[in-house]
DNA sequence: CCAAAAGTGTTGCTATTACACCCATGG
DNA sequence: CCATGGGTGTAATAGCAACACTTTTGG
């Protein structure tokens, strides 16, 4: 059972990269523009180097093809296997999953951004951001089984909403922000909205009671009442409820 | 960027097959009989071929190495990709967890089970079963990554029993159980006791709730009084409390 | 002083826990 | 008839949702 006689595949890494964009989940697609799946959408991603981790491939994917350099927050979703996956030849994907907390940190021209409406079941209807063309169109015309993947990423991220720290990955400023910033990311994962009161007294509380975050003072700009200010000071630590 | 410029790395798939023997978790092992890590215990694995998905030759290693026909549960749990990760070559790992009901199911001579003393933390102790030994090792002496491996799936199998129904995939009878068994078996994945009389209650109430299993008659043997019995009826569904 | 934004309290419902009690069987 | 295993009831507690109330600011 020597190495050499099994014949090995293309190994790829898929980048679902994620935002809040206007109160509502986004993810960053490109127009493909060579077969196969020519000019349709579909995640950005690339071949394994051979001196590269899928990790390593990641990265330079983000700073290659989105211009993001730094540390942008990933993980691994699942990897995808299907023979015929890739029409042109056997080809295996790890997926990854990715967050910004701003859309305007992609400034590369062939990415663009699609906020996702939620749908209760089936197929997820992708609206083109920002260039008022109002563009839309339903995730089962994505390139792949980028489709599937789209679906699996959602669950995660949903899952993980309730018992780990990932919402505050969305955070534009994780040292500053309100209960009102964070419930707007929550209802845009979990696809529904959330008492407001309850939110602050449960939610937030809970957060502190965890260790996960500080009050550290109050907002003195807006047109109502100050609303205290958080910092984000939780490391990796998973928090697992009771 | 065509495909045939980026080298490719060989890929397999790593088999972490559970069953709870004695009332406790066990994970079925190897003595590598070859380099790398030769005469160290690792789990089960193989090529992928290339004209098979990971699914696939993970029904084939249970199938070649395991004795295992018929219908396994499988689920994939992780890719592992660092580079180093195996001193041969660059190889790719998809792991996945299996688990059968009986370890009596696996017959070939070339596998041992191995209990799994719950760890709060850092390594695992794993005790070999059966044959009165009482040999024991400590999980970080697996050969390649596969200690990782272990915890991590350890770490998926107790937060699925939360929420999933992968719990009676440990049945020996999913047609015909009580709820003593069913404790073990929860008890044996949380790595702690819960209460007999609660969970009967509640846990085996929910699982009816939710359609999972039926009350189907009782027991009329053993010492006490005879236990009701149970039938696990889910198909797939994921039961997602509240 | 009033509207707007945001933090807190009250109430009732539900889930969880601990524990006791009763039930059915084998020896 | 008693030890043993097993189901069910009860009370105390914790958690959650709905909603009302209060606080603080800008005009």
């Amino acid at each position: 059972m020597a190495l050499a006689d099994y014949k090995h595949p293309y190994v790829t890494v898929d980048l679902l990269l994620f935002s809040i964009i206007d109160g509502k989940l986004a993810i960053c697609l490109t127009k493909r523009d060579e077969e196969p799946f020519k000019d349709m959408y579909a995640m950005p991603g690339t071949f394994i180097h051979e001196d590269e981790s899928a990790e390593g491939a990641v990265e330079r994917l983000l700073a290659d093809r989105l211009g993001l350099e730094g540390n942008i927050y990933t993980e691994q979703l699942q990897t995808f296997t299907d023979i015929t996956r890739d029409p042109r030849e056997r080809v295996i994907s790890i997926a990854y999953i990715g967050i910004i907390p701003d859309m305007n940190m992609v400034k590369v021209p062939w990415m663009e951004w699609f906020t996702i409406a939620s749908s209760n079941v089936g197929y997820e209807k992708l609206l083109k951001v920002g260039d008022g063309s109002n563009a839309s169109f339903i995730s089962n015309s994505l390139g792949f089984d980028h489709d599937e993947m789209l679906h699996i990423a959602i669950d995660r991220l949903r899952g993980k909403t309730q018992y780990t720290d990932i919402l505050f990955k969305f955070l534009k400023d994780q040292k500053c922000f309100t209960a009102a910033i964070l419930r707007e990311i929550y209802q845009a994962i979990i696809g529904k909205e959330v008492n407001r009161g309850n939110f602050t007294k449960y939610q937030m509380n809970t957060y502190i009671e965890n260790g996960l975050i500080n009050k550290i003072g109050s907002t003195s700009v807006g047109r109502g009442r100050p609303a205290d200010t958080y910092a984000y000071i939780g490391g990796e630590k998973l928090w697992i409820r009771s």
